[in-house]
DNA sequence: AAGTGGTCTAGACCACTAT
DNA sequence: TAGTGGTCTAGACCACTTT
């Protein structure tokens, strides 16, 4: 029955447990790819009840050190160290290797990386994309879908957007692979010479669609970036909309004093 | 009893609920201000048990748009525009205005805005702040921390940390106010001139401490930034890590294509 | 079929906030 | 004191995974 404790310590029973697990798991008791004892048996373990259990199974999986899959169980996850995405990967110098940024990154820190294109062709152009491009919303505009892995595990979408008018004389951009340098060498190819590149960030929790498409649990942070590219003539060619895990990232920028 | 309908609708019941409530707020039906109906009461409107609404508001708060206390109940909370973090607030032309550049960036936004002063004096460098400064971990050296404030509301926490041998002929930054421009155009005032700025940036989930700190539900995300203030002689003369609720700011970053 | 996590119930007691 | 959210129980049924 409902026999409530709570009168003795003012930290709740399922917060206790949480924090029990979590230290097992930081300590090594429990490794990565062990599984979490399951939940019937850390009732039994633990003597309280299956709600309990419940809920501080949540407060573990908000650690993001565990992963939980349905008629399963909770994994311990590996914690790979995290990729750092840096503001030089944008520089001209570093695009002449013929490696895509995200590659060359991911390989670099000794993961294996994997990109998968979801769609490539014309779409009409959602309206923040739109009015970044400087277009009306609606107007049709390449759209490049990719979802991006590493280590196996989807870690972060994105969607390019470039105007029709600049990709129609660019054939490259509609192919999976567009060569060398990435569709920013294409496009410097063809004329058109980047001044800046824009970054907007900002961190929130996932949807349930969000989650399930980065395989994360829900109430996981995600970070959503935001990318202009602008040319020598002022003109954003490209908006890239991209949607990360905020475990697996690190961003780093660097700004000059100088002006 | 148990029912447990499940087997008509794959989305249950308590997301159902809560997408209904965010829709409300986001609609206007709900605004700013008011209380969400009582958990009792939304138990008899929609005909469910407490522990199903109990959970519908879980992820209603997850969605950043209401605040709960205990006793009390659930309030919308403002929506104040989020607070854009450019790149551009360390522009040397931009310090001589004299104000500082959180208050500024808030004040134009139209949000009133405060800065309390923690703790100025020494302090046992800790350990990530002594690598970056290139000291040995435990040096002394000069902390500022600070709590910023938003419409009344915590929304940063920032600790600066100086090497004695740069700040002990400075007694401004000893001050709680170090004058127009900030401490930066203290430290250019006496030779140093800087470089650049490198600021690191991570989204995860706040501790139950952190959370407390910044008046955040549990759960909330938060992004620690760190930043490192570099001279044209190549020294790091300021660390300055802050913690701030996600939902708050906006992050902007140009980067240039040059190089 | 057995075991696992996911949803839901009906009710208890506690702690905080208002009056 | 009345009303609110916060914790907990004991048990039900469901859906997914594995054997």
């Amino acid at each position: 029955m409902g026999t409530a404790v709570g009168g003795e310590r003012s930290v709740p029973r399922y917060v206790q447990i949480a924090d029990e697990i979590v230290q097992q798991i930081r300590a090594g008791v429990l490794k990565p790819g062990d599984m979490v004892p399951s939940e019937s048996e850390l009732v039994e373990r633990y003597g309280v009840s299956g709600g309990t259990i419940r809920k501080a199974m949540v407060e573990v999986r908000a650690s993001g050190l565990v992963e939980t899959r349905h008629g399963k169980g909770s994994i311990v996850k590996d914690r790979p160290p995290v990729r750092h995405r840096s503001s030089d990967r944008f520089r001209r110098s570093l695009r002449r290797g013929g490696k895509a940024a995200y590659l060359a990154e991911s390989e670099q820190s000794g993961a294996t990386a994997k990109v998968s294109v979801l769609y490539i062709g014309p779409m009409e152009a959602p309206e923040d994309a739109a009015r970044r491009l400087g277009v009306s919303a609606g107007t049709q505009v390449l759209a490049r879908r990719r979802l991006y892995f590493r280590n196996g595990t989807p870690v972060e979408t994105a969607t390019s957007y470039l105007p029709w008018d600049v990709v129609k004389d660019i054939p490259e951009l509609f192919a999976e692979n567009p060569g060398g340098g990435g569709i920013y060498a294409r496009l410097e190819d063809h004329g058109h010479e980047f001044a800046e590149f824009v970054e907007t960030l900002q961190a929130r929790l996932a949807s349930k669609a969000e989650a399930s498409e980065l395989a994360l649990s829900p109430g996981s942070p995600v970070v959503h970036l935001v990318r202009e590219a602008r040319t020598t003539e002022g003109r954003v060619v490209e908006v890239c909309d991209t949607l990360m895990a905020a475990d697996q990232f690190v961003f780093e920028y660097r700004i000059p004093a100088a002006g």
